[in-house]
DNA sequence: GCCTAACCTGACGATCGGTTCAGGTTTTCA
DNA sequence: TGAAAACCTGAACCGATCGTCAGGTTAGGC
């Protein structure tokens, strides 16, 4: 039989750690066809045939890289988001800010989850699941403390998602830098407020 | 020299347009790297070698392909959007209800769209940066005509177009099929008013 | 009718990278 | 200490496919 899939314990966590950073640097900087196993490996300062000892496949590193990149993103948005305690929008925009620091830091990251819709559609369709999954909660969480006008949390939690997934597009990726804050104020007044004309009045009270 | 890119004049062009459609329904399929020339070929039932006649490389027809698809999305919208003229929210329902229906009929589309971002950075990104340029200038329209809310055109047409991005991922593409009123009607809600807790008072007048 | 330009063909050369395998090295623990 | 278990190695196999090329076919104007 081929090279089976053994978890290891000892020095061979270490090593199944060393090809997944290494695969991590590889898959981000040249995407998943780009990179060669025998370039992870070289990284990893590892021979060829090891590789096979941990993952089955090339597409198998991938997949569980994505699901390990899932949690860490999760991780790290749970702890931005943890220290505001104040207002829900206050939230939100850590909330944002979070997301958009940590694609700027790992670009690659931002690539391989995207890639992964062509190589493991499922663990791509899980990574955004969990993620609109917490966020629902944590709107509805929000909404019983009464910090939100009536409406339904899945459909806020999807769309802030793709309010955020092109704020990283342009900003993160494109221009390798954070929004200015005039730019944010902008997301973050539509977020609030949405777009239809105000009934009436001077301005409608955001703001500090 | 290898061979040469030229343009046709008679039948040559006939040939181009099959080998670009048996292309879209290939990379649509299979992706970019599941894709294979001959494959392309034998699909648009032509010889190998004629390939390279029109184009250069595998690469290249694919950035074409990118740049035909944004142009035909664009069509597409313009035209859903043309006969909507009521009041602004009703013409931003009518685009992204065309949007969803264009990526629920043609889902390789979307696809390969999403795979240039690997293959061909640039023609990704022009393919949203006009998409958004255009989507500006309609909001700064309605806004001039008084039909928005105080906000900017740019951060509004990038964020309705992460709205929308994700809708047909959810629905589109993952669903097969078109989300429920109710649903569209939560998200139409959010893009009007936001999620911040109105001042006060009942509801806020939106719904007939 | 025929001659040239444009178009088409498909087998083949060359390369590349995932995966395997036969055997070597290190660690553990009795 | 010694032997089994776990781990590691990298050259070579192998299937796939991109792009080429030498020559055949079609179209249309003189």
């Amino acid at each position: 039989m081929p090279g089976e899939r053994i978890p290891a314990t000892a020095r061979g966590e270490a090593t199944r750690r060393k090809l997944l950073d290494a695969a991590e640097a590889e898959f981000g900087g040249k995407g998943f066809h780009g990179a060669s196993v025998s370039s992870i490996t070289t990284r990893a300062d590892i021979g060829q045939g090891t590789f096979y000892l941990y993952f089955r496949s090339k597409e198998e590193i991938f997949s569980v890289l994505v699901r390990e990149l899932g949690h860490a993103l999760r991780s790290h948005l749970a702890q931005d988001v943890a220290g505001a305690g104040r207002n829900r929008m206050q939230v939100e925009r850590r909330g944002i800010e979070g997301f958009l620091q940590f694609t700027l830091e790992h670009p690659g990251v931002y690539r391989i989850v995207q890639e992964a819709q062509f190589v493991d559609e499922g663990a791509f369709r899980d990574y955004y699941l969990q993620l609109a999954q917490r966020y629902t909660a944590a709107l509805e969480d929000s909404a019983k403390r009464g910090e939100l006008a009536k409406g339904s949390a899945e459909e806020r939690a999807w769309a802030m998602m793709g309010i955020s997934h092109f704020l990283g597009l342009r900003h993160s990726l494109w221009s390798g830098a954070l929004p200015a804050k005039k730019k944010l104020d902008e997301v973050m007044d539509f977020i609030a407020n949405g777009m239809a004309p105000r009934p009436t009045g001077t301005s409608s009270g955001r703001k500090k």
